[in-house]
DNA sequence: GTGAAAGCGCTAACAC
DNA sequence: GTGTTAGCGCTTTCAC
């Protein structure tokens, strides 16, 4: 049998181009590559052998011969969170303007399966993967983290945790974080400030690297004012909507007291006002209430609410561009991004 | 020079594994394939040089050879939109299940970068690409469009539609939509039902395949009850909350005769109930107004809205597993999934 | 300027 | 069972 032309997918080789326009293998890979002086008879009889046969040339292929167009990978638990999205836009848009390919994996908090991809994205030679969004805080998922920080690491690329904390000393992964404690501290100083002294915390994963952080900033804001948070007012669950909705009808029959609620999310904020406004209540008259991320919707909800923004987007933008642009080696980065109290409508002072 | 035992970014080959063994690289090869009888004395030296030596193979290389693990790629806007981002849920989570790797391309809107990047995955050698969401429906992007949808089947590739209507007939492309124009028209019958007879059209790129469908559903409820729906009731704009924001503030103060508002989108709605609600005018007490999409909060605005529900995660799983799953090459397969309104609180009988 | 030849890192016949 | 030998489709010396 001669040599096929096509392989069964009916497509074509360089070699099938190079045979069309009677020259070699080599002389169309210069016509392609375009940095190499090639005549320009050559040039255009390749071309036309190209065009006649839609011929595109294999990218794994040239990425094992050494040419390849890099690519990055990230992973989140959830692409439908808004604050998630905007971080993966981020990362997107930047790894675009740098001419990266971008791989991504949403694995609904699965660990396992982080770990996996994670490993395939060695395999794929990744210039970098990015951990998108907050993490569990447990010892073993930190440490299996850091293993694969360091695997990353010693094949020349690069682990970068966006929006969670950094791990142990010496594990080399950059890290680009904003401050959960700060803008917690803030706007429950904020609260503070206008009177509330039973402020709810209402939502998100307890062992969630995100929640401990938001979670951190209302208890020293409490104590800066000299007072100790009270534990029963401290409602976890997770970061959703629904969650918020449920928690906060609990926390009403329940009959808790409290004045304000710190919502650990806008969603978990939107549901929380639902059963707030469900249960009669009105705020901000009745019942303050803040969130914490400031997504676009925020200002839709009735009152419009008091939260924290983040940059999540320039989050994004920045785990990029410093795990491409690190110049020495196991440099290990940290930026640690500002946020602010963004003040609205669903906050008033206590009138107890 | 003798031959180095790892590349320049530390990484090692088949042959420092097979060296270290002392095995032939095949053998290895066969170990980390698994499915080839070899020693289990063999089977653990190799095992023990891979730990080593820290050694995954690459990916590409495998590709190359043959035996890659298959990848699809998916476009979009903008990863930050509701819709989108089920959608892309739902491709992703099907992708992982049929043990594709996802490549992703958010475009803004782009249509050059989006032939640009479709031409890229045909280099990578997609199985797949996947354009979510609605279209802009000028005759040269369709056509553009059309011819990468041939390009990627003729090079055993294929073009998926997620999200918009079909091209021209004898286009390969597979193509799973929704009903957009069915959900409008449901919708609207409701509120022409309910006795409006006024009913602004709100936000909406007027390009946008999307819109479209939503506007014929509008029109053609109208007329089935006998009227013409007035033109100066279409205020398109593009499908953001702030769009919905100006779009409706303007509305109001042009003195635009209306009872009732269909929002062409969820975020749209949005923003145009916070613009009823800053101009004093209550919902549904003095104007009704319904979304399309049915996103998550939607039940957290206040008053909860009336809205189209859309399966959206379910559209990008059919998309890849229709894709993926074709028999025959050429079909050009395509699903039409319906919607349904969901009555909330937004909406009340008018009262002229 | 262009071609032949030797890789890139892997898999898959084909021998023994 | 295991090693040898050809590839896979491309790039890149090295000659001429």
């Amino acid at each position: 049998m001669t040599r096929k032309t096509a392989d069964v997918q009916g497509r074509h080789t360089i070699r099938d181009v190079a045979a069309r326009a009677g020259v070699s293998a080599s002389t169309v890979s210069r016509v392609l590559g375009g940095e190499y002086p090639v005549s320009a008879a050559t040039r255009s009889r390749v071309m036309r052998a190209v065009d006649a046969l839609d011929y595109v040339a294999d990218a794994r292929a040239k990425a094992v011969a050494g040419a390849g167009t890099p690519t990055l990978a990230f992973v989140l638990d959830d692409i439908t969170g808004p604050s998630f999205a905007q971080m993966a836009q981020g990362v997107e848009r930047e790894a675009r303007k740098m001419g990266h390919l971008c791989l991504v994996c949403s694995t609904d908090g699965d660990a396992d399966e982080q770990l996996a991809f994670t490993e395939m994205m060695r395999a794929q030679r990744a210039a970098a993967v990015i951990l998108v969004g907050g993490a569990h805080s447990t010892p073993s998922y930190e440490e299996r983290t850091a293993r694969t920080a360091h695997a990353l690491h010693s094949s020349g690329s690069r682990l970068v945790l966006c929006g969670r904390p950094p791990l142990a000393e010496k594990v080399p992964a950059t890290v680009i974080e904003y401050d959960n404690e700060g803008g917690a501290h803030a706007l429950c100083a904020y609260l503070l400030g206008q009177g509330h002294r039973r402020i709810l915390l209402l939502g998100g994963a307890p062992d969630n690297t995100t929640l401990q952080g938001r979670e951190r900033g209302y208890t020293s804001a409490h104590r800066a004012v000299g007072i100790e948070p009270d534990p029963a007012l401290r409602l976890p669950g997770d970061f959703t909507r629904d969650s918020g909705h449920r928690l906060m009808r609990q926390a009403i029959e329940r009959g808790l007291e409290f004045s304000a609620v710190f919502a650990t999310t806008d969603m978990v904020a939107a549901g929380a006002l639902t059963a707030l406004h469900e249960a009669g209540l009105s705020v901000p008259g009745d019942v303050s209430l803040a969130g914490y991320d400031d997504i676009a919707f925020t200002r839709d909800l009735h009152p419009p609410l008091t939260t924290v923004h983040v940059p999540y987007e320039e989050l994004g933008r920045l785990a990029v561009r410093t795990a491409l642009n690190r110049d020495a080696d196991g440099g290990a980065e940290h930026l640690l991004l500002g946020t602010h109290v963004v003040v609205r409508e669903s906050t008033a002072r206590f009138t107890g």
